[in-house]
DNA sequence: TTGTAGGCGTTATCAT
DNA sequence: ATGATAACGCCTACAA
């Protein structure tokens, strides 16, 4: 099925022009300065005859330069990580960057693993949504080898640029707009590990606010759940529902697994909303306020943090990763039943 | 911040473990057969203190095998695909595999140009997920390049490898299902283009069940929205309920972001389901039925789709492409109120 | 059991 | 204006 024969490479190109290759190198990277129009329409035509398209390996190999960049995804199945992805891609295209995907499906050593890889590929720099498990290994690859931005997820102390949303102002507000409303028993759906720096800012948040909107410390009002398995939110539902019978509850959730889980969890236990539990929470897809348009959520701008990681990276790249650290913030949205707080 | 002192290659082990470089290569491809226990842990431990790790571009450029694997999205963006792609990662990455992913928003010249690119960088074989509009391109690459695998969109003649869900079928016993019901006036929502081989053959379905179920001729019964601007569902939506005025009037959606659009529509509309409408359709993403308990919805298998295409590919890849295109059928799932058909 | 040398397809440095 | 040549880091006959 497949042709044997070996791809065009420049030397043919360069003896069926009748020129040296080095011409040819010099035509492909638009050295035009000393060249003859001659030569050049020549060249032209002898490359569209024969469809020939210089090797990126090669280019790199010499080069150290791939044209590519390279993304860590902590969890490609969530749709936070596909419009990320979008955002990422488009500025990488118009930039002329091609985009190597990874997903570490959450798995820290995967995650330094597959970094190896793209470095290995020559990759100019990385965006990285990191697990959380390898501050130090990041840090070293951002100083010794190739510019890293993370996306959406950060480090405690800002040692590599980083773009991420106001996890932590958001949910305060929006505990704040619950307690406003005449919530007092606010729990706090999550998932594991708490090492992702947004569920932990969000948590934060959510402590905060509960401490000095109410004085209550909240930590045992936080679930955690596993969203592969029904049952634990099931689980934790019905243990805040016995705790405070009879009495008005609301339920934030981290993100949008957590609020479709909880919801779900919800409607099997046949519970109603907002009679036995008001909801709210981070999402990013759109379904939530279709399902129950009273629903409050916030949310994210993924697009947005993927651009302004990509252009972020490139600029590190094109300043080759002189200069301080940066660290962008986006805003989230709260979006309530009628009005819309930023 | 970066360091400008060079990487380790194999020259600088060789020495450090004072052997030439082709017993390091040896070592590094696992041909140990002639080498003495000494020299082989010797080589080891310098690697290990060196952190070497070899430059997979330069071993590109000399085997022409990359170990990585294209794959081209049509639309990152939609819930299908981060799926798809999360099932085609598993596979590549237990075959030691790389995933390159390009998204190309749908536009058939990105789809040439980032197909170029990939084999630019050598990748082994290609999973794509086709707009549609590059049938002869893609033949000729498979057949003169790299082997191809056609992820859930297929060509009409079975000419390259393909895994795809019985979309005809599916949508044809669904639409059985509502005529059992009593449902008389179906429409069919849809996006362009329709050279999307699925909502095609969805069309299709629609078209032959309404015409042997029902007798009748539903070409106008087709209602084409597009996702990015409401404005066109709620005018279908409108368009749909004023020629059966006070009728019993199902609607079925050829896709979840049409799904989605379609409960906007209504909602904002202010009517009711299933009232004033039944819906149902396809959708993969779990919320359609969150939101609405009654709405049967398709479920599509997108993991198993990418998975098996995976599959397909590295087999192919491993057996240089010889042997006729192969076709995978993965049923999909009717998922309704109480039972499931399939 | 190990080493030498040439080549993969480019680019860059000198020449001319 | 254009060419010859050496490198980039690895693999692989062929030697030893």
């Amino acid at each position: 099925m497949r042709e044997e024969r070996s791809l065009i490479t420049i030397n043919e190109v360069a003896k069926a022009a009748g020129v040296s290759k080095t011409t040819i190198s010099r035509y492909l990277n638009g050295k035009f300065e000393y060249m003859s129009q001659d030569t050049k329409k020549r060249i032209q035509s002898v490359i569209e005859e024969l469809k020939y398209r210089p090797s990126n390996v090669a280019k790199t190999l010499k080069s150290n330069k791939s044209g590519m960049i390279g993304v860590i995804i902590a969890d490609i199945g969530s749709q936070f990580s596909s419009i990320l992805l979008k955002g990422i891609g488009d500025v990488c295209e118009a930039h002329g960057y091609q985009v190597m995907i990874a997903n570490v499906d959450n798995d820290p050593r995967k995650e330094r693993e597959y970094i190896e890889s793209l470095l290995d590929n020559r990759v100019e720099g990385i965006i990285v949504n990191t697990t959380g498990y390898n501050d130090d290994f990041l840090v070293e690859i951002n100083e010794t080898r190739v510019p890293i931005v993370l996306a959406d997820r950060t480090m405690k102390e800002l040692k590599i640029d980083s773009v991420a949303t106001n996890n932590y102002n958001m949910t305060f507000t929006t505990i704040e707009y619950l307690v406003e409303k005449g919530y007092k028993n606010i729990a706090f759906f999550t998932e594991p590990p708490m090492k992702n720096s947004a569920r932990h800012l969000r948590r934060q948040g959510y402590l905060d606010a509960m401490k000095n909107l109410l004085n209550v410390s909240a930590e045992d009002l936080i679930y955690t759940i596993d969203s592969t398995d029904k049952k634990t939110t099931i689980k934790a539902i019905e243990e805040f529902n016995n705790r405070y019978k009879n009495k008005l509850k609301a339920i934030f959730t981290v993100n949008g697994v957590t609020l479709l889980n909880v919801l779900q969890g919800i409607q099997e236990c046949h519970y109603k909303i907002p009679e036995d539990f008001y909801v709210c929470g981070y999402e990013d897809w759109g379904w939530a306020r279709l399902a129950y348009s009273e629903i409050p959520v916030i949310t994210q701008h993924s697009y947005e943090v993927g651009v302004e990681s990509a252009k972020m990276l490139i600029k590190r790249i094109n300043s080759k990763g002189k200069g301080k650290p940066k660290y962008k913030e986006l805003e989230a949205k709260l979006v309530t039943g009628s009005s819309n707080k930023s």
